[in-house]
DNA sequence: AGCACGCCGACT
DNA sequence: GTCGGCGTGCTC
C-alpha cells in the first residue's frame, strides 16, 4: 500500500511550523498513534512547549538524533490545505515569516487547552423525599422545557430558586448533573426566509451574484452602487445562496462602528445573527467563533480583516464592504491589504468574492474595466431619493476672520435650513479642537514626547493628545521653549473647535457633534446617531465617522469646511481619497424626498478633483487618474513597496538606509529603482526613529525574491528591525 | 520569543 | 577571584 501522505506514522520525521519567530519549521517525530498533515500540535522547544501545525515531511539536514517526539496533538480539527496554502502565498507576498502569519491562524485563546465544559443540570429518575415548594418550581421548569439542560444560573432563575436547592435535588438523584461543551453552535440560519423585495437593478444584480456562487469557483465581482442604493441587500442574497450550498460566508466590514446596523439587516434577513470576529468581541466568544468555523458549525462570520485568517471549512464566498477603505490595510506587525487577501484566499480555494463599494479604489475599478473582475452597478437609489446637486464656495472671495472657517455664504444655506426644521451637515476631517498649539512668542509646536507627531488639543478632555500614540499630557501655560507665559495658542480648526464657532454662529440651533474620540464605547456612539437620525438635531457636527454609512433621513445640507486637505499631499492616493471622501460626504445629503445640496468650501475650485466631483464625471475622473498613474508607473500600474528601518538611533538607520540604497544590484537587475532614504511617513515610534526606502518597479517582475535577496546581503546591527511594506499606503 | 552561553567591568 | 551587564546564537 502507498503511504499516505495526509498521514504520519509514529516516529516518521515531519515538519512542524510554530508561531515562534523561528523563520521557518523545525522537525520532529510523529506521536504515538501518529498525526495527520495540519494538526494543531505541541511540540518541545528548548525548555518550552509550543503550539504549531503539522506542515509536511521532515527536511532533514540536521544532526537526526536531536529530533525530538510531538507531544500531543491537540483536540481541534486539523488546518485544512487551502489555510496552509494561503498563509504561505501570503507570507511569500508580503515578505512576512512563516510563523508571523501562522499566528494571525491561530489567535483564539485556550487553543491548546481541552475544549472548556459546562455544568449542566438534566432530569433524573428519582423524586424528592420532601416536595417543597422550592423544589416544587424547579421540577415544573424542568418539565415545561421537557428534557432540555439547564445552567446552575439558569434554571436557579427560572425557577425562582437558590442553587442550593437544585444541589439538593442533585443528591437526591431527581436531578443529574452532566458536562457539556461550553462552546455551543451558532444558531442556524434560514437561507430562504423572505428578504428585502429587490427592484430592478438590485434583482439583477443579485441573481448574477448568485449564478456566481453556482459555479462553486473563484471569481471576484465589483459590487458598485451609491449610497443607500442597497447594496448590502444585494450581498446578503450571494450570502444565502453560499448557505444553500453547504457554504460559509464570511463578511468583512472596516468599521466595528459598522456592525451594529449590519447585525440589525442581517437578523432581519436571515432570523439570527452570524459569528463575530473583531477586537469587540470577548474571549470567550472569540473561542467559540474560532472553534465554530474550524467545525463548519457558523455558516456566516462577520468582521475586521483579520477574520481572513479563520479556519474555514468550505467557505464559498468573501463579501469586502467598503472595499475601498484605508482601515482594510493592516499598518503595523504584519502589513497586508485585507483587500488583496481576501481575493487571494478565494482564488486558491475556488470561493468568490464581492467588493462592495459607491467609490470603489482604482485598483478595484482598473481591475474591472480590464475584465478581471465582474462589475454589477445598482444606479437607482433606495426609496425616491436623489443624490445632492454639488456645488462649491470659493474661499478666495469669502471674507473670514482670523480662527473662522464657516464662510458666511455657509451660513446663510444653514441658517436657511434652520427655518424650514431641515438637517444640515458640517464635515471636518480633522478630530480635536486644533490641531496645532504654538508659543506666540517663540513659535515653538508642541510635538509628541515619542513621536514625531504634533500634538492635538482636545477641549472636550482637557489635554493635548498625540494621534499617533495616544500620549497626552496637559495643556501648558508656559512655552516650553523660551518661557514665555500665557502666549500659548490653538491654531487651526478642529471638528470641537467647530462646534464651538457653529454654537456663536446658530445660538438657536440644537447641534450635535460626531467624532470617534468623544464616545467611550460603541453603544454610546450609537445613541448618538440614532438621537440624531431623531428629531432632536439642527447641525451635524463631524469628522470621517459620518462618511460612513449612516442614515440622517432629515438632512438636506452637506457642508464641507475644507475639501482641500489631502489634494495637497505627496500621497498618490491623495486625489483618489478626496474624491472617495467628498463623494460619500456630499452622498448623505438628500436621502429621502427632498433633493439635498453639498458645498465645498474650497481655495482651488479648478482643481481637477474638485472638478470632476462638481460635475459628477465619475468616469473620467477614474480615466483621469488612471492615466496620471500609468505615466507615473505607480500602482496599480506598477509595483511599490516599502523598507522600513527603525532604530533607537537614528543614525544606524540612516546609515543603514544609505549602506541599502548603495548595495541596491538586486533591484536594478528587476529595472526598478530605488529611493530614499528618508524620514518614514511616521518618522518616530514610541521612542524608534524609522527610516524609509521605496522601491518603484514595472509590473510583473519578481519583485518580493529580489527584495529578500537584496536585504538578505545586510546583517541587521543591534536594536535595528527591518520590515517589509508591500504597496504601502501612506506617504506622508 | 525565551533562554543559555560567554566575554568584559566593579564589588565582597 | 566572582557577580552580573547584555550582545550573540540556538531552538528539531
Amino acid at each position: 500500500m502507498p503511504p499516505n501522505p495526509e498521514f504520519y506514522d509514529p516516529g516518521t520525521l515531519l515538519a512542524v511550523m510554530s508561531t515562534q519567530p523561528l523563520g521557518g519549521a523545525l522537525d520532529y517525530k510523529a506521536p504515538e498513534g501518529g498525526c495527520h498533515l495540519g494538526a494543531f500540535v505541541e511540540v518541545p522547544l528548548g525548555p518550552r512547549k509550543v503550539l504549531g501545525v503539522v506542515w509536511g515531511p521532515g527536511q532533514g539536514g540536521f544532526d537526526l538524533a536531536k529530533a525530538r517526539t510531538v507531544i500531543r496533538v491537540l483536540d481541534v480539527a486539523p488546518m485544512r490545505y487551502e489555510l496552509r496554502e494561503f498563509l504561505r502565498r501570503a507570507a511569500g507576498y508580503t515578505l512576512t515569516p512563516l510563523p508571523a502569519m501562522l499566528r494571525l491562524a491561530t489567535r483564539a485563546p485556550g487553543l491548546g487547552k481541552p475544549p472548556a465544559m459546562l455544568k449542566v443540570y438534566r432530569l433524573g429518575e428519582g423524586t424528592p423525599d420532601r416536595a417543597t415548594d422550592a423544589r416544587r418550581r424547579v421540577l415544573e421548569v424542568m418539565q415545561e422545557f421537557g428534557g432540555l439542560a439547564f445552567t446552575l444560573g439558569e434554571l436557579a432563575e427560572q425557577a425562582g430558586v437558590s442553587g442550593s436547592v437544585i444541589k439538593g435535588l442533585v443528591k437526591q438523584g431527581v436531578l443529574h448533573e452532566e458536562a457539556a461543551p461550553r462552546d455551543l453552535p451558532y444558531p442556524k440560519l434560514d437561507p430562504n426566509r423572505a428578504g428585502a423585495t429587490l427592484t430592478g437593478d438590485q434583482d439583477t444584480a443579485a441573481k448574477a451574484l448568485v449564478s456566481s456562487l453556482k459555479s462553486m469557483d473563484y471569481g471576484t465581482t465589483l459590487l458598485r452602487g451609491v449610497t443607500g442604493s442597497g447594496k448590502t441587500e444585494v450581498y446578503l442574497e450571494a450570502v444565502a445562496q453560499a448557505m444553500r450550498q453547504g457554504q460559509q460566508a464570511l463578511v468583512l466590514l472596516p468599521e466595528i462602528a459598522l456592525t451594529a446596523e449590519f447585525l440589525t439587516r442581517f437578523q432581519a434577513r436571515f432570523g439570527a445573527r452570524p459569528a463575530e470576529w473583531h477586537s469587540g468581541v470577548t474571549m470567550t466568544e472569540r473561542r467559540r467563533a474560532w472553534k465554530m468555523v474550524g467545525q463548519g458549525a457558523a455558516q456566516v462570520v462577520v468582521g475586521a480583516r483579520s477574520a481572513l485568517f479563520l479556519p474555514f471549512q468550505n467557505l464559498g464566498l468573501i463579501v469586502v464592504d467598503e472595499e475601498h477603505d484605508t482601515s482594510y490595510k493592516q499598518e503595523d506587525g504584519v502589513l497586508y491589504h485585507a483587500r488583496d487577501m481576501a481575493v487571494l484566499r478565494a482564488s486558491i480555494c475556488g470561493a468568490q468574492v464581492v467588493l462592495a463599494s459607491a467609490t470603489p479604489s482604482l485598483e478595484t475599478w482598473t481591475n474591472a474595466e480590464a475584465g478581471k473582475y465582474a462589475k454589477l452597478e445598482l444606479t437607482a437609489r433606495y426609496g425616491e431619493a436623489v443624490m445632492p446637486v454639488i456645488k462649491t464656495i470659493d474661499m478666495r472671495a469669502e471674507h473670514l476672520p482670523a480662527s473662522r472657517w464657516i464662510s458666511p455664504s455657509l451660513q446663510r444655506e444653514v441658517k436657511a435650513r434652520i427655518a424650514k426644521g431641515e438637517q444640515s451637515l458640517l464635515f471636518i476631517n480633522r478630530r480635536g479642537y486644533a490641531p496645532i498649539t504654538l508659543c506666540r512668542a517663540c513659535g515653538h509646536q508642541i510635538g509628541c514626547p515619542h513621536c514625531d507627531a504634533r500634538m492635538v488639543e482636545h477641549r472636550f478632555s482637557q489635554r493635548l493628545q498625540c494621534h499617533q500614540c495616544g500620549e497626552t499630557s496637559a495643556i501648558p501655560g508656559i512655552c516650553p521653549a523660551c518661557g514665555a507665559e500665557d502666549r500659548m495658542a490653538a491654531v487651526g480648526p478642529g471638528v470641537e473647535r467647530l462646534t464651538e464657532e457653529a454654537q456663536s454662529l446658530f445660538p438657536d440651533a440644537r447641534i450635535a457633534t460626531l467624532s470617534s474620540d468623544l464616545f467611550g464605547s460603541a453603544r454610546a456612539l450609537k445613541a448618538q446617531i440614532k438621537k440624531i437620525a431623531g428629531d432632536e438635531t439642527d447641525i451635524i457636527i463631524g469628522t470621517q465617522l459620518v462618511a460612513k454609512g449612516h442614515n440622517f433621513p432629515r438632512l438636506t445640507l452637506v457642508g464641507v469646511i475644507d475639501a482641500d486637505l489631502g489634494l495637497m499631499g505627496s500621497d498618490l492616493r491623495a486625489a483618489e481619497r478626496t474624491f472617495q471622501l467628498m463623494q460619500q460626504v456630499s452622498g448623505r445629503a438628500g436621502r429621502v424626498e427632498t433633493r439635498g445640496t453639498a458645498y465645498l468650501q474650497t481655495f482651488q475650485p479648478e482643481h481637477p478633483v474638485i472638478r470632476a466631483i462638481l460635475s459628477g464625471d465619475e468616469v473620467g475622473f477614474w480615466r483621469t487618474e488612471a492615466n496620471e498613474r500609468q505615466h507615473a508607473g505607480v500602482p496599480p500600474f506598477g509595483l511599490l513597496a516599502g523598507i522600513i528601518l527603525s532604530s533607537p538611533d537614528p543614525q544606524a538607520a540612516f546609515d543603514l538606509g544609505n549602506e541599502l540604497a548603495r548595495r541596491d544590484g538586486p533591484i536594478r537587475a528587476l529595472g526598478a529603482q530605488v529611493f530614499g532614504p528618508a524620514p518614514a511617513p511616521i518618522a518616530r515610534i514610541r521612542g524608534r526613529h524609522r527610516v524609509r526606502l521605496l522601491i518603484k518597479a514595472p509590473k510583473g517582475v519578481a519583485l518580493q525574491a529580489a527584495i529578500s535577496q537584496w536585504i538578505g546581503q545586510f546583517k541587521l546591527p543591534n536594536q535595528m528591525r527591518l520590515s517589509v511594506d508591500i504597496d504601502p499606503q501612506s506617504f506622508y
